[in-house]
DNA sequence: ACAATCTCTAGTAAGTCGGTAGGGATAGTA
DNA sequence: TACTATCCCTACCGACTTACTAGAGATTGT
């Protein structure tokens, strides 16, 4: 259903979604906190970093880090950047009467995944594994 | 997106939808009509067969033919059939923070993908290739 | 018997997925 | 300058999937 890479990709920037002070996060440690293969994560925040998610420091105490605030990026952004859109308009024929269902779906889906933010997320996560938030507003 | 095997079953339904008087039609006939390469469609058609979709007639004047009313045959029976659900259940986590968008995003396709039927299809599809039908009911 | 049709098991070329390998560039530190 | 920690880039690889194709067999009507 979701590629790997997918995957991966969500856990990374959920994982940079955790603020730290501003300091950036070595591959390494999203690699190893996440469970992701380090090599192939490497590649992936490359893509992210391409479709502008993340930024990079090189160097001694560098890592990547969100160019965005966790209260306005979505998973959606995040598919859209590492597998692009499930439609592709260019093999799409306007005389086929199946089109328009692909349209609809590929919007629903999207909306949905446009539908939340990392920070919310990263609440639900603190709630499914108990952890103590002290924070238990609406 | 969308798999080729998928998109040509549901072509083939979608012929097999039009009513012929009850005969079946053969695979070289729904290869033809629909530009389908006639090999393949033959294993798509058992696919189908097996799932339940369609019955088949050996022989002379032998054939396929669907075992349910295009009215009550949605494309996501179709595709259900071919390609399974998108979500598979089995590989989804229950305290990953990403599942419920998963759940939701499946549910929202099918819910589309069932949401009409292939008579209306039918309809739709005289429609766009300015066929005559003489029924111009809402 | 024969011809038209579906049925089944293989095979296969090209592409995608999920990575791995090896080196290179850059920035801070001493 | 030299050293080290980090990201950067290209290429590669095995397993799997997709989109078919081939060949032979089974079934039915005439």
């Amino acid at each position: 259903m979701i590629s790997k890479k997918c995957e991966y990709a969500l856990k990374a920037v959920l994982a940079l979604s955790r603020p730290s002070g501003n300091k950036p996060m070595t591959i390494h440690q999203i690699a190893t906190a996440q469970s992701i293969p380090e090599r192939f994560l490497e590649a992936i925040l490359r893509d992210l970093k391409q479709a502008g998610l993340t930024e990079s420091i090189r160097g001694k105490d560098g890592g990547y880090r969100l160019t965005r605030s966790p209260s306005e990026l979505s998973p959606g952004d995040v598919v859209r950047a590492v597998d692009g859109r499930w439609l592709q308009e260019e093999n799409l024929d306007e005389k086929d009467v199946f089109t328009p269902l692909w349209r609809e779906a590929d919007a629903g889906l999207f909306s949905i995944l446009d539908g939340i933010y990392f920070q919310e997320l990263l609440i639900k996560q603190d709630a499914l594994q108990g952890r103590d938030v002290n924070n238990y507003s609406i």
